[in-house]
DNA sequence: GCACACATGTAAGGCGTTACATGATTAA
DNA sequence: TTAATCATGTAACGCCTTACATGTGTGC
């Protein structure tokens, strides 16, 4: 998968792993993170598959920075792959409810305790869509032609909805819990 | 993770393998779901560990079945589990918005056609919470003392309402994103 | 006789996480 | 001068998925 969004990023522009760091970190990495080492192997693999060429840049002195190319083959392999639309359903993973399926035999507080901890986190997570994700993003974002940058921004705008209503349902199901959990006693 | 499961059902009552992947189909699946061959190799390793005591069961002829049953060590390690809470969110990973975040490139139409498929998904995973869950788990489940079964019903329920909270929540999305998108040409 | 459920494993490969490791530039 | 940011990698380990592999019991 990973490899499919550094192909996607690099038909934007070519860039370096540290670049593709950081736009992941402001772009994707709500619904795909990535580290730095999965993404520098990675790279180095694609250019052994031939998807993407790289050459080092000493423009300025000593720093050295690889930067890496997409190539006609990579725009294929990224074309083939949005052809083929998804058709089934992933294996969501999700450790709070294993913890909460397995916790009947746990104190009551204790699990409150848990749940109130999500509660802020998901209630953090939720400001971050509603009010830094867009701007960050556009900051970081490689340049793209003028007129389709409209049309990008609709398709962005659709996964950062996604994430607002994930933390949005999040929130209401951990304080229905919550409830239910103090009206036990 | 499989491991806190695997514990979590052996607490219950000894089992063998095939039981465990059974029981997992029927109840923490949609949530965590687990291979044989993961789970296989996931219960020789616990044994290793001392978690687990494994014994052949040879009552019905020629058909082995291997029965574990979990050990002191392993019931203190569930119980140091339980004890630490989970402090922090999960990276979260979401295929289909990884491809709408680079289909801006793609046609509208092929777009639209694959969120209709996923829409059929999510619609028939509801459904599923809806009707079948409960009573699915209820027939598969390990026999439990009276008492307590009250109090562990509760806490299944609740990771079945988050089941149907987040479909209904995915399903809203898709059709908002699909009207969006068919408003868009 | 055949299909399906019961029952248990191994192997290979890919993906993801954490830790180790190094070094340059820039601003306070 | 010291911390933060820029910049690139390797290593080890564990988790997950797919495929391979085998054999019995039960009901139609």
């Amino acid at each position: 998968m990973l490899k499919y969004i550094l192909l996607g990023f690099l038909n934007y522009s070519p860039m370096t792993g540290y670049d593709l760091k950081r736009i992941i970190d402001h772009s994707t990495a709500h619904f795909w993170h990535a580290y730095h080492s999965q993404i520098y192997t990675t790279l180095a693999r694609m250019e052994d598959e031939g998807l993407l060429t790289s050459e080092t840049d000493d423009s300025d002195d000593k720093l050295s920075r690889r930067v890496y190319t997409i190539t006609p083959t990579g725009q294929a392999a990224l074309a083939a792959w949005q052809r083929q639309p998804l058709t089934s359903l992933p294996h969501g993973k999700n450790e709070l409810l294993v913890r909460l399926f397995f916790s009947a035999d746990r104190k009551t507080e204790e699990v409150l305790d848990e749940l109130r901890i999500q509660r802020r986190l998901h209630q953090q997570q939720l400001e971050l869509y509603n009010h830094i994700y867009l701007d960050d993003y556009l900051n970081e974002a490689p340049p793209t032609e003028q007129q389709n940058v409209a049309r990008e921004m609709v398709f962005w705008q659709m996964t950062i909805d996604f994430g607002r209503a994930y933390e949005q349902m999040y929130l209401a199901w951990l304080d229905e819990t919550i409830n239910k959990l103090t009206e036990l006693d």
